[in-house]
RNA sequence: GGGCAAUUAGCUCAGUUGGUUCAGAGCACCUCGUUUACACCGAGGGGGUCGGGGGUUCGAAUCCCUCAUUGCCCACCA
């Protein structure tokens, strides 16, 4: 067959993705063979692909592959996520651009536009996974609001209501005013930022004292309903029970006790804002404070902001300094640095804001889910992550599952009456209708009397479903899919989202089906720029992995996002590490270049060399393959591909297939050709998972190969026992055709001239690569010698010397030199040794085995020094 | 503030229960080289008192204490 003479990645790499697909590779049935499974972790639907998920899939990818070689019925979902608050942000931008507002627009209309965009942006994400190589089974492509998707969710919310876990709450949430929704704890990002202290002055009523209080937010003084001071605080006993005048609204508010407040921070006064501040609430709650919200939803400032009303918080802030600065209310300024929560979708800095939510409570549902990783049902890679799983489960809050948002599943929730209490659950509205009538006690409700609550679910409690809700398992918890493909195998996700995601899916996985949703976890590392900083976009140091592929091939990507990816830790991305993947794909192709131009032919008899070199290399294989079967049990894919690089280029390439290389001019022997097509599809099979494209290609190519019609489902090698002496017989010669390179190389004596070998053979015994060390030294004749050699330069490995003969250019003295050099190593190290046996209490204390290692190496050293100084007298 | 990790060659990292092969790998670097696949190559080479200090032990990169630095998670005192 012809194969071209330069690897072109692109076209290549084309060709066989297109192939897998037309013949339903990917494509996973149940049957009866046992199921490997791996559900994707969606991405945001309208989103790019970028170097987190190159990673994330091409690990992925690694994982299904080798389950398909290893015949398991193979099954990776992939999908995507709506993301409701990301892309509704997009599409409420779009809008705006062209001059519509959301609010001017229907339910319905909005989620028009909403599937229109979804539509448009939709899936090219997966596209990009394609390049990548990403075996999926596309057929089975889910997306978090498909109808099938979208009723499990409903579904799930009814029965959690039932069950009494969801919760209907008026509480402190954090408000995204960008977005004007609400966020789950885990969406708030806190970032450190310089603000100030601004310290104010409150005058007390009915007197001419004042106290002063720090604050951080002046805007919010508006919002004030109370001055705490701790009761301990001897400076403020006289204000005990006294009034306070905030100042601009000039409204009158008590001076409450509480133990709460810090007297070391600030003044050691603090105002209370029940509306604007957590701790502020309890504190409102506990004292029974009036509660005044200041602020829009979009942050502006409502009537309670006087005469700053509509204007926007941080805006006011700064107007409101300047007149308190004016009327002498702000006494000083100080730098302070706070933690500001933002939202992780908008960036825009979250609010606190009291308001009605639904919630679910998670800690009796959380148990299941924290036991199981305890007891390592779900195995976490790597374990350090357990850590702050159980942190985390044991602390675990209610869950805020609102969104006030259109583009997410609508909560099941309608209101029948103008009590806050009077709604039903239901998932659909006919059978609310019923349950209103029961409720209401009013039969002549209708339809029409009902209203659904507006808001949205969040993502996530879609997403939490995804391992059971790609095969249905929520609608019809027994179907035959659902039965055979759950519990998956593998997932393979970021720490981010160990909470997030991760841990809701044991949730929901031991409450839906009693059962967790993966056996393994794991967590791979942030991909990184070289400065350690996270890539992002805003920073733009992160690279198209479009254009890496491009420029390397999917192949030298996926090899070089794995050269350095230890679990769980932060992965260094060098775009150097794609360029040594390109060159890994390169040799590889290279060495199949080679072995496909040599003639064959019937006629040729099989050299000894070569006969050895097969022997060698297969029980090399073998210990390489346990070595890669290891590091894939303890899931160190970086470790498995390292193996697997130096098998193929240093014992493949550059050993065993310049052993069994023919003479120039002469053709190959058929028993060699056979044994060298074998090794290389094993060879194949093992760098198929990592480099699945150039893999494939050559397999193709291959002139002889076996009945395996695609090397993407071949068979796995088996592993064997093997014969490790040979092995160890290998490392000796490696080692004495190295010698015989540095003479050469000392020497200059091209490889075209033949030299004579000779050994000194102490040990009288020979050893089974001489036929390998004359083809590879191109020595014309190896013989053995019981004296040294006069006229030779010499080298030793283990305690042979061999020698070889150079004409007229011996320098007796400068080998004495070499050879005394190394008696003065050896007696140093003997002296070492004998130290430590000399020691009463190492010889005593250490175990039999441990004296016994140190014993044999005093008798090495010494038959070495031996052997050493025979070949000195020798010389001279 | 609380918790958890990490600190080994210029870089990224291995080093399982303390003791053969324990100071390693890949890359980078330096020298040399057109030997009939590949310069995306080949052959050699340099480079670390295993973060500092102390302790346990016959013996410590490995166990203990302490300090330093870094990262992550949680909490969020105005």
């Amino acid at each position: 067959m012809a194969v071209a003479s330069n690897y072109i990645a692109k076209e290549v790499e084309k060709k066989w993705y297109d192939y897998w697909m037309k013949n339903g590779y990917f494509h996973s049935e149940v049957d009866e063979r046992e199921p490997y499974t791996i559900v994707i972790p969606p991405p945001n639907v309208t989103g790019v692909l970028h170097m987190g998920h190159m990673l994330n899939n091409t690990i992925q990818d690694v994982l299904i592959r080798r389950a398909r070689l290893q015949g398991y019925n193979a099954c990776w979902v992939p999908g995507t996520d709506h993301a409701s608050i990301a892309t509704e942000a997009k599409v409420v931008a779009k809008l705006r651009a062209e001059g519509i507002d959301k609010n001017e627009l229907s339910r319905e209309e909005f989620l028009k536009h909403a599937w229109d965009w979804t539509h448009k942006h939709g899936g090219i994400i997966l596209e990009q996974l394609k390049k990548l190589g990403a075996s999926c089974d596309w057929e089975r492509t889910k997306f978090t609001m498909d109808d099938d998707m979208s009723a499990s969710v409903i579904k799930v919310f009814v029965d959690l209501y039932r069950k009494g876990h969801i919760y209907r709450g008026y509480r402190m949430v954090n408000w995204d005013p960008q977005a004007k929704t609400t966020l789950s704890d885990e969406e708030v990002v806190y970032q450190e930022r310089q603000g100030h202290l601004y310290y104010l002055q409150y005058r007390i009523e009915g007197s001419n004292d004042s106290l002063t209080i720090a604050t951080t937010r002046p805007e919010t003084i508006l919002g004030d309903t109370a001055i705490c001071i701790n009761p301990n605080d001897e400076r403020f006993t006289h204000l005990k029970g006294k009034k306070a005048i905030v100042p601009l609204c000039e409204r009158s508010v008590p001076i409450i006790e509480d133990e709460y407040v810090d007297m070391e921070f600030g003044t050691g006064c603090l105002k209370v804002t029940p509306a604007h501040d957590e701790n502020d609430k309890v504190l409102g709650d506990k004292h029974n404070l009036e509660v005044i919200d200041i602020f829009h939803d979009d942050a502006t400032l409502n009537s309670y902001g006087m005469n700053y009303e509509g204007m926007d918080r941080f805006e006011a802030r700064k107007e409101i300094i300047k007149e308190l600065k004016e009327k002498g209310i702000l006494v000083k300024t100080e730098d302070h640095i706070n933690k500001v929560g933002t939202s992780e979708r908008t960036g825009a800095v979250i609010e606190p804001k009291l308001s009605d939510q639904w919630f679910l409570k998670m800690k009796e549902l959380a148990q299941p889910a924290l036991d199981a990783v305890l007891e390592k049902e779900v195995n976490l890679v790597p374990e350090k992550f357990i850590n702050t799983y159980r942190h985390w489960m044991e602390n675990v809050r209610d869950w805020n599952i609102s969104r006030q948002l259109i583009w997410g599943q609508q909560i099941p929730a309608f209101y029948y009456g103008d009590g806050k209490e009077d709604f039903v659950v239901a998932e659909t509205a006919e059978e609310a209708l019923e349950l209103a009538r029961n409720e209401s006690g009013n039969p002549e409700l209708t339809a029409a009397d009902l209203t659904r609550d507006k808001d949205a679910l969040d993502t996530w409690f879609s997403s939490w479903l995804w391992p059971i809700s790609v095969f249905n398992g929520i609608l019809e918890p027994d179907n035959k899919e659902i039965n055979y493909y759950y519990p998956t195998n593998d997932l393979v996700t970021a720490p981010e989202i160990l909470f997030f995601w991760v841990a809701r899916m044991i949730i929901a996985g031991y409450e839906y089906r009693d059962q967790k949703p993966f056996n393994n976890v794991y967590l791979t590392g942030i991909v990184r720029d070289k400065q350690r900083r996270k890539m992002s976009k805003s920073l733009g140091n992160s690279p198209d992995p479009l254009g890496l592929i491009e420029a390397y091939g999917a192949d030298g990507v996926r090899v070089g996002m794995l050269l350095s990816s230890p679990a769980g830790n932060d992965l260094m991305f060098d775009e150097d590490l794609c360029k040594q993947g390109g060159a890994f794909v390169n040799k590889i192709w290279n060495s199949f270049k080679l072995v496909s131009s040599w003639e064959v032919s019937e006629e040729a008899s099989q050299p000894e060399s070569a006969a050895i070199a097969i022997d060698w290399y297969k029980a090399k294989f073998q210990k390489s393959l346990q070595e890669i079967e290891d590091n894939y049990r303890k899931y160190r894919i970086s470790d498995a591909l390292m193996a697997t690089y130096k098998l193929v280029w240093d014992d493949y390439c550059s050993w065993f297939l310049e052993m069994v290389k023919p003479a120039y001019g002469h053709p190959m022997d058929m028993v060699t050709f056979d044994a060298v097509n074998e090794i290389l599809e094993n060879n194949l099979k093992i760098l198929h998972p990592f480099v699945p494209f150039v893999s494939e290609e050559i397999w193709q190519a291959m002139k002889e190969r076996s009945k395996e019609e695609a090397l993407i489902v071949a068979s796995w090698p088996k592993s064997e026992d093997f014969d490790a002496s040979i092995i160890e017989d290998f490392s000796v010669a490696s080692e004495v055709i190295s010698g015989i390179r540095s003479i050469r190389k000392e020497k200059n004596i091209s490889y075209k001239d033949q030299i004579e070998l000779q050994v000194l053979n102490n040990e009288k015994v020979s050893t089974k690569f001489d036929p390998v060390i004359e083809k590879l030294g191109n020595i014309s004749q190896l013989a053995y010698t019981t004296g040294q050699v006069k006229g030779a330069l010499s080298f030793r490995v283990k305690s042979n010397d061999y020698f070889i003969p150079v004409a007229g250019a011996v320098d007796v003295e400068a080998e004495k030199a070499k050879l005394e050099e190394e008696l003065k190593y050896i007696r140093g190290f003997l002296q070492s040794v004998e130290k430590k046996l000399s020691n009463e209490r190492f010889v005593s204390g250490a175990p039999a085995k441990v004296v016994e290692i140190e014993k044999q190496k005093k008798a090495d050293a010494e038959a070495k020094i031996e052997a050493i100084e025979a070949s000195i007298k020798g010389l001279s």
